[in-house]
DNA sequence: CGATTAACTTAAAACGTTTTAAGTTATAAC
DNA sequence: GTTATAACTTAAAACGTTTTAAGTTAATCG
């Protein structure tokens, strides 16, 4: 920022004609954790000093509070991307409430690469961010490591990384996709199969082995089917998928991710395959492009609001104690019931 | 960020066994403008310091940095919400160029608020933010104009505020508008009716002006007449203006924003007004919405790319020339024809 | 060989704040 | 009227960098 002058705390002291040292006080005078004021301060005096500041339009030089206070008052949020509707949307709600809680937010997509992971980390860490909120990719874990081997507050968001000692607020994958088994199975589709992404990420995993286990339990395991197409230009991957499945047979997919949702009834849609009496479906998450499809899309609702709302109170907490152990927080997922799983006939 | 202990431009010229100023030099030993490094360091020395700093995985503190030399490579960029598609899109796209041109980006969304407007500015200039990328609100002017008195710099996005001597990239919303009232008159549509926000911003105004001009032009301007919906709850707004809406009269609507469009088409979907035979529409802005409505719908697609990248481009030379005059970009639509514009029969 | 210059290096101040430890009052208690 | 206590205030150091002006070499030139 160019300014022409900044209006310093020094200013300010001289025109008080007090020390800059209270000033400070007087602008920092917030209620400490004990319920008292942190510093005390001539209520006539403060008032005085306030009124000055707010005559010059004082604003506090982040860089100088930083520097000496080793407190940024930042977070970096490190997501997959951010033009992704369920990430902005958690974006969203992380921006509001770290704002009301006096933080602002860095935001970095790193489009699941490690490379970029790695030098968004560092980056945030160079700004000197407070903590990290952080959706993690493929190959990440020793990035990550090594940024919990400098004591920064971590939180994992929506995936986990297992072998690490950290905070993480996930959902309960597993039974999110044993209920949307159980409810095509009881819509009357039994050839259930999977479509998922090519990646080495726990939520990933964990829908998987939801999918397998509730298959198994009802005595489907040969009809078990995952499909895995790479990340990237999804529309294309999924007509190339779709074109090796046999449509006589398999009567149902889960599929595993929202914009493979998306691309998925798009490109059912070009097929010619009609929900839900060629074929069924279950979704994950919702997705404007399903209000005005003509058939209702049942769908695993992840709770995001929660999940902003948690990983920054975790983050935050975990930046005030940094002592506590971490956390895990497993949220429950809400099944959106839809005419996609009933098989009419 | 509560380090164990950071590694300091110090701990590294004790060990290179040269002073600090030598290890600044050389590591900010960058190319000036003149095609020359800016200090003079030997290169045999400089790579010895280099070396020491990647062993101690050395990175700059930025609150120092930025204290002493007055700029901290970040900049700010304040839009409506960032979980709208449309500011998501921009918002991802800055963030890659922002990055690689080496700055960060702080994101704060206004909700159409003043008040937020307000103290989301406040916040990134105590941050110290370089420059800023604004979409501006309504009655937002008094608080820009204060910002750019600073000598800030500013970048004006998607729409304008005439009065003030500011940089902006906008879009031609005016031929945008005629170019949709043309496209429905042409597809034997009359009675064109345009749905908009009732909200005193540039762009909204310039797009019921080209609306009413081509109407004119047109020789129907005695069927002109625009709906105002207020910013909130769109869904339920829109039922509401549609429920006064003739149908027997009205043969077309032109929606003024991406979510009235999908609110719109939602609405419509629910009134049973089948597209394009009881009605005709122009959207602006493509949603994954419509890609699965059975008619294909044309819209206004406005260049995301070029919005996020000519505003950042601005904004970073304004930072680095910040007495060249400000300058006005007048972006072009693109009218992306549907079935949603033609009348069978 | 002394002088000039170029190449390299450094000391030290500055950036604007926070915070500690040490004052200075004024008030209350004996 | 001490003295102890509380209430308030301040001087000064520190945070980690950048940058200016001055310093030291080493090389070149006449």
């Amino acid at each position: 920022m160019i300014n022409k002058k900044q209006v310093t705390i020094k200013d300010i002291a001289r025109e008080a004609g007090v020390s800059p040292a209270l000033v400070s006080f007087a602008l920092n005078n917030t209620i400490g954790e004990n319920g008292q004021k942190r510093y005390k301060v001539n209520d006539e005096t403060a008032s005085r000093i306030l009124a000055i500041a707010e005559k010059y339009h004082y604003t506090q030089n982040q860089a100088a509070r930083s520097l000496r206070s080793r407190r940024s008052r930042a977070i970096g949020v490190i997501l997959s991307d951010i033009s992704n509707s369920f990430f902005s949307s958690i974006a969203r709600q992380i921006e509001d409430e770290a704002f009301s809680a006096n933080y602002t937010v860095l935001f970095g997509s790193t489009d699941e690469k490690p490379e970029k992971m790695e030098r968004l980390i560092r980056t945030f860490l160079s700004k000197g961010v407070d903590g990290l909120i952080i959706v993690p990719c493929e190959q990440c874990e020793p990035i990550i490591a090594s940024v919990l081997e400098r004591g920064v507050p971590v939180v994992l968001l929506d995936r986990d990384i297992e072998s690490l000692p950290v905070n993480r607020v996930v959902l309960d994958n597993e039974s999110a996709c044993r209920q949307a088994v159980q409810r095509l199975v009881e819509g009357g589709y039994r050839r259930v199969e999977m479509i998922s992404y090519d990646m080495a990420v726990s939520n990933i995993a964990h829908r998987e082995a939801g999918y397998r286990a509730e298959m198994a339990e009802l005595g489907l395991e040969e009809v078990v089917k995952v499909h895995r197409v790479s990340y990237g230009d999804v529309d294309n991957a999924m007509d190339g998928c779709l074109s090796n499945i046999n449509f006589e047979e398999t009567d149902a997919l889960i599929f595993a991710t929202n914009t493979l949702s998306v691309a998925g009834v798009k490109a059912l849609h070009r097929k010619g395959l009609a929900l839900p009496r060629k074929i069924g479906m279950v979704a994950f998450d919702g997705s404007e492009a399903f209000d005005l499809y003509p058939t209702s899309i049942a769908y695993i609702q992840q709770p995001v609001g929660q999940f902003a709302h948690e990983a920054l109170l975790r983050v935050i907490r975990c930046i005030n104690h940094p002592s506590e152990p971490a956390a895990t927080l497993v949220l429950a997922p809400n099944f959106v019931d839809g005419d996609s799983v009933r098989r009419e006939e």
